[in-house]
DNA sequence: CGCAAGTTTGACGTACATCAAGTAGTGTGG
DNA sequence: CCACACTACTTGATGTACGTCAAACTTGCG
């Protein structure tokens, strides 16, 4: 509630590995971003930075001074009780905007997936670009509302979906920023997807083996998924009866 | 996800109602505006409109033509799904502004919980004016992002929490919007808080005879409830241990 | 290859939902 | 003022979807 304004410098742990992994199929995909008017605005003001998985780009109650992009690999936004319970807000691939708090600080805490490379747009400079450019304005809060607009609808599913629902609405979501391939990676751990969808590791699993038991889908090495009967999927997904 | 621009116009049902209710007690409360920049600004814009209890100030899918503020009642955003599951997203006081989606169409229903009075502002005027004036648009920008972070934290609850956390968190989250009084008026039925909560009504109503059994709260004719142990009722929303 | 981390599967437990009576509150008309 | 009906809320008995605990199985990197 208070703003403690604390000074903790951006968490930059693993700003300088070099490490030599393949980056996720993920980026093999067609790239999210086009020309458009803020990209040109922002080339100027960005910064490159790595973060191995698992790291930290900004840490929950961080003075929110920057706002980031995604370049290559994936990053999730979450928070974790005292007790260990943990919720994922959100998951953002390469393109997706992220840290968009524009509050004293960050409401949550931001990692890398797999190791991943961001850039981060400082808010100050984000800022006055905006108010000469209205069109950047515009995007900015086209961006917020979008993001609002998709917590709003991960908040009815976590209310009042069943488990295979989830599941479904997960995959269709997937599907969807991934431009309608059927063919999915799933740059996350069965326990992200378990802490996005506000389940166990072991119900996700359970109602991965029962979709492939439906054949709603194939597995290929617990990462790649096709989904093989997308309007049973999308009959559980809006909550219609039950097959 | 298809945009389909329907020419249907936003719900006015019940906007010539003059029935002589008493207004809910809440509007007794201080008034949540000073004299802002907005308000200046936006008082030659607004219409005022009534809305009797349950009607629509617009439906999901509705166009998104106009932001509204809550003058006196209250008003709830919420989905409901084909088989009659409902969520609620959020409670609207006097004061708050709702309905600022900022897209194409409205994603959740906005309906009276008591009889209310509403003022609408259209979408256009309010985008030209905040053009002109910075402190404006930095205002429309603020209270996104308070919507957006208060959407997240109900995420989080919905996820993760259990029944006696959430309606703790819930009363706690009440008591900060009235100005931290401990005397809270409940202006939606058991139905609402149950809805907002992701539980079923009889859960609810088991947890706050609960509360009342271990004298956290005290209740005078269900819609008055008084907090007697803030530490308690802290220490259960925020995932501490239980007693 | 070989281990450790991640995932699946099974047996069992529990918090919350569902179903079903009650018991306030609230408004209406005599 | 009470009788009536009606809606809202509470309480109890029982069911179930999902969580927990534990053991096997896969996968993938050193």
């Amino acid at each position: 509630m208070t703003a403690m304004l604390q000074i903790a410098p951006i968490a930059h742990e693993a700003l300088s590995t070099r490490s030599r992994v393949a980056w996720p199929v993920i980026e093999g995909g067609k790239p999210r971003e086009t020309t458009d008017p803020m990209t040109a605005a922002l080339q100027s003001i960005g910064t490159v930075m790595k973060f191995k998985r698992n790291a930290a780009v900004f840490s929950e109650g961080d003075p929110a001074r920057c706002v980031y992009k995604v370049v290559s690999g994936a990053v999730r936004t979450c928070r974790v009780l005292m007790d260990g319970r943990r919720q994922i807000a959100d998951f953002y691939l390469p393109g997706d905007f992220f840290g968009l708090d524009w509050q004293a600080e960050h409401g949550f805490t931001a990692e890398a997936i797999a190791d991943a490379v961001v850039v981060s747009y400082p808010r100050s400079q984000l800022e006055q670009i905006a108010e000469t450019k209205p069109a950047v304005q515009k995007l900015l809060m086209s961006m917020l509302c979008k993001g609002l607009s998709s917590t709003q609808n991960h908040l009815v599913m976590l209310g009042r979906q069943t488990a295979q629902e989830r599941l479904a609405w997960f995959l269709l979501g997937l599907m969807a920023r991934s431009d309608d391939n059927t063919n999915l990676d799933l740059p996350m751990s069965r326990l992200d997807i378990a802490d996005y969808l506000g389940l166990t590791i072991e119900t996700v699993s359970r109602c991965v083996s029962e979709f492939k038991r439906k054949h709603f889908i194939s597995v290929a090495g617990t990462h790649q998924v096709t989904l093989r009967n997308l309007d049973a999927l999308e009959a559980l997904a809006s909550g219609e009866a039950e097959i």
